[in-house]
DNA sequence: TATGTAGATAGATGAGTGTCGATCTGGAGT
DNA sequence: ACTCCAGATCGACACTCATCTATCTACATA
């Protein structure tokens, strides 16, 4: 698929005609560019960045209560990070009484990571 | 460091103190959770990443004029949308005359990566 | 049932973003 | 010198986002 290029546009073309052919890309990625696109937005804050930090570094599920103090911010500001990691699908939450605890989801990164890589 | 947890908070407890001690977080991280935010913000949108997966694949530098026409979008922000890969440090370019060439540095994608994996 | 509390939601606001058409810049070819 | 063209920059516009305060929801304890 991917074709060794370094293309020198010719210098002496006829007006109205693009300068170079156009070599790729069949927008066979545009779905999964829109998904990671995603992702990579969602992780595209320092705040959201460092939840995720945490999380990750404990296995467990992590209660908002102890998010909240972590970060210069209101209580709202947190909750509605979380939201967005939540809608990216990047953590989970469970709400078994009054108190919420937030997860990772690692397949979520998963395919992230590889294309990183 | 990573203390294992799955606090549950207290459920009584005096009126005005938190419900549970905060366990971790040294903002150790902030720095470097603002530097990984700024790259993956660059990489949060669909044209940038496919950008930057296009110009991954060609192990050389790549004509912009040769960008352009893969997206449904002027040139004006196609430019754009380079120069802020070019910003976060995800890109190079060099101007050799009347064509510019774009190529990944994959320095900068690399902290981001092994901090994902 | 009444009160207190954890977390989510709503609404407002100021800052940032993606997109465009128009213009600018500077190397190339005549 | 003059023209042409590739790519960058500018200005505008609509939209999204991060943040706050105020409020709502629902579980717990008395």
């Amino acid at each position: 698929m991917s074709v060794d290029l370094e293309l020198e546009p010719k210098t002496k073309r006829p007006p109205g005609e693009p300068c170079c052919e156009p070599v790729v890309y069949p927008d066979v990625e545009r779905e999964q560019a829109e998904r990671m696109a995603r992702i990579a937005k969602a992780l595209g804050d320092p705040v959201r960045l460092q939840l995720v930090d945490v999380l990750r570094k404990h296995a467990g599920k992590v209660c908002v209560c102890e998010l909240v103090p972590l970060f210069d911010l209101s209580q709202p500001t947190v909750s509605h990070h979380l939201k967005k990691l939540k809608d990216a699908g990047i953590v989970g939450s469970e709400r078994p009484g009054l108190w919420a605890y937030y997860y990772v989801k690692n397949d979520a990164l998963k395919e992230f990571s590889e294309w990183l890589s």
